[in-house]
DNA sequence: AAGCGAACCTGGCTGC
DNA sequence: TGCAGCCAGGTTCGCT
């Protein structure tokens, strides 16, 4: 499910269930998922206060009273569920064939509230973390970490001033979290289709050879924040499963353009483009080869 | 050094 | 109906 927007979601949806609560019992349910959790995970929740839960890039960080962080990041098939009391979960949302719990719900998170959060992976890309709050910026998951793409530092400027010199085509450019983090496969091709940006574009053709940003670098600025905007208003994007903590569907997806609509025709009026599918890096990119030109940068 | 493919893991869909 | 093959929203590793 998660690029940016899915993420900003499911923090939204867990703010209230967990901001303020205490976790009173925390079951984690297999050794690892991508990585080991660390050692004594669920002891070192029990008891603590979360006092905030922010979002950087596409890891959720909840502050605990402890002074450890709680560092989340969903993988690929991560999602997280609330559920309050002993409620039934939302019809067609997981699978609950054992006593409730789903094959791949790997933690269940109880709270003094009531709410009882679960996390579901089915291919365990994601992966949990407890880190000193002192040591976030400089852990292995932060450090290095590019700019965030809601925040300020996102302008015209610093895509050329990250971009310059680099021959590696745009997409893997916009995709490479140590520049730009946040973005992933379906908002980096959305934004280069409404930049009119070619895909296989050099990067670096988005500066001028003194390191000025093009009209097109300001643009792609402005849109890759007008596209996560839209998207995070939308409750993010649904493809093969649900976005939100209730068990709700993100919508987005109604809106893309591009992505996943290879052999469609270009929805641009007048445009006489068919939408084409094409691998960078072992990626799908979908874009319009008549809108996007390689000249436009 | 950068850039690419493979790997991690499971499930869903397509086509034979 | 069954099964093989391909694809998937992310990240990391290792080989040119």
């Amino acid at each position: 499910m998660p690029e940016l927007p899915e993420v900003e979601t499911v923090r939204r949806g867990l703010e209230p269930a967990m901001v303020g609560a205490r976790f009173t019992k925390v079951a984690q349910r297999r050794p690892d998922l991508r990585f080991p959790f660390p050692e004594r995970f669920a002891q070192r929740l029990e008891g603590q206060e979360v006092q905030s839960l922010s979002r950087r890039a596409k890891y959720l960080l909840a502050d605990l009273s402890s002074g450890e962080v709680l560092v989340m990041h969903l993988g690929m098939s991560g999602r997280f569920l609330v559920t309050q009391g002993g409620k039934t979960r939302a019809p067609g949302e997981f699978h609950y064939e054992h006593g409730g719990l789903g094959a791949h719900d790997h933690v269940v998170f109880e709270l003094s509230n009531g709410a009882t959060v679960t996390y579901n992976d089915a291919r365990r890309f994601g992966f949990m973390d407890l880190i000193p709050r002192s040591g976030i910026e400089t852990s292995k998951h932060f450090a290095g970490m590019g700019i965030e793409p809601l925040g300020n530092e996102l302008s015209g400027e610093t895509i050329a001033r990250l971009f310059q010199d680099k021959r590696t085509p745009l997409k893997a450019a916009l995709l490479d979290q140590r520049l730009i983090a946040g973005l992933g496969n379906i908002y980096v091709c959305e934004a280069l289709f409404r930049t009119g940006l070619h895909p296989e574009a050099p990067a670096g053709s988005l500066a001028t050879k003194t390191g000025k940003p093009t009209e097109k670098a300001h643009r792609l600025a402005d849109i890759i924040r007008d596209v996560l905007a839209e998207a995070v208003e939308a409750g993010g994007s649904t493809l093969r499963d649900h976005a939100q903590v209730d068990g709700s569907l993100g919508y987005f997806q109604h809106s893309f353009k591009v992505y996943d609509r290879e052999g469609e025709a270009c929805v641009t009026p007048q445009c006489t483009g068919t939408v084409t599918r094409l691998v960078q890096s072992g990626r799908s990119t979908f874009y319009c080869p008549v809108c996007q030109k390689r000249s436009r940068a």
